[in-house]
DNA sequence: CCTATTTCAGGTTTACTGATATGT
DNA sequence: CACATATCAGTACACCTGAAATAG
């Protein structure tokens, strides 16, 4: 998707310009070219968490399953837990657990509890997969490697703000400070 | 999806505590939390854009192909320079002005000039679908009201240094105004 | 009976690969 | 001929809706 040809401009900065030509000065060109910017920087990531996550015979939306496994305290979590956690619909949970499933990658075993749910339990081969793909993208810095500390402090803070906002969660107390605009 | 109720806690900085529990204080904890805040981020707006977009009958990336239309000169471009700008796979080009060909919001014409070719001329009513899904997304400030202009502009700023090293532009000049040759 | 959990069937969108016309 | 442009077929992934099965 990124092309091997660079443009010598930024087309995003680019399209407010017109944006702002078109629509005046008074329009959200800024809050539209930031907005297509984090879309942008999510392809860019995505397409190399992927990329990494394959060398492993993983998506980048199975691995976070596998992880959120192996961080559970017993390695096993019912699928709405799951869905839930990923903030996927139930139907997704379903579907990525049988394709983990199918790799040996997590077995599903009966809840003896409750006999509707099911638990997804993640394998050990699953444990290996994970784990090698942490590595990587560790080494990977996940995609942000260009960054200093204190700017990716900045923008998880200011990315923060937009999560908040949409009621992701209360942004209560003792979390990291941040100064509150207006 | 963000689910109605909120979480007392960012589940987001919970899992950085976790990482950094598992695989020590020299881990990439926060760059990974950064990273999976972009893609929540991206999540929460795409779903934002899309609910606006649906209600002229469009999706995100079918307004984002009409503004391109839009934008160029004539309102027409070939299939090739679609995806180009849209940075989207040429047959993802091709599907989505199909879509758009089959609502009546852009008409297919050969190109004269070079008959295997056709271009994608944007029509009045798609004019109007866009026009109407524009001013939605300025009302709703493109998801980023809650960021005043300075935050806006460090966060387009900091997502801009992501970009120039995944190899988006070359970061030639401060602002170039206009492509040069060579 | 009513509710909760999960699955299944089927459809949508986007994107990729590989093959195939068609034209330069 | 090689090359470019675009489409088509088929596949994959993630997401959704609605219905069903099963259990509490």
């Amino acid at each position: 998707m990124p092309k091997d040809l660079k443009l010598p401009f930024d087309p995003i900065a680019r399209a407010g310009d017109l944006w702002r030509a078109r629509w005046g000065e008074g329009s959200q060109a800024g809050p539209m070219v930031t907005a297509t910017s984090i879309m942008r920087v999510q392809q860019v990531l995505l397409t190399e968490f992927d990329a990494i996550a394959g060398r492993h015979g993983l998506t980048f939306a199975r691995y976070e399953a596998l992880v959120l496994l192996a961080f559970s305290r017993e390695g096993r979590l019912s699928m709405g837990r799951i869905g839930e956690r990923l903030m996927v619909h139930p139907t997704s949970a379903t579907n990525i657990v049988q394709r983990l499933a199918a790799q040996g990658f997590v077995e599903r075993v009966a809840n003896p509890r409750d006999r509707r749910g099911a638990f997804a339990v993640i394998t050990d081969t699953g444990r290996a997969a994970m784990e090698a793909t942490t590595a990587d993208l560790e080494r990977a810095e996940f995609g942000l490697g260009m960054l200093g500390d204190g700017e990716q402090e900045a923008l998880f803070s200011l990315l923060r703000a937009v999560r908040v906002a949409a009621g992701d969660f209360v942004d209560d107390v003792d979390e990291p400070a941040r100064e509150h605009p207006g």
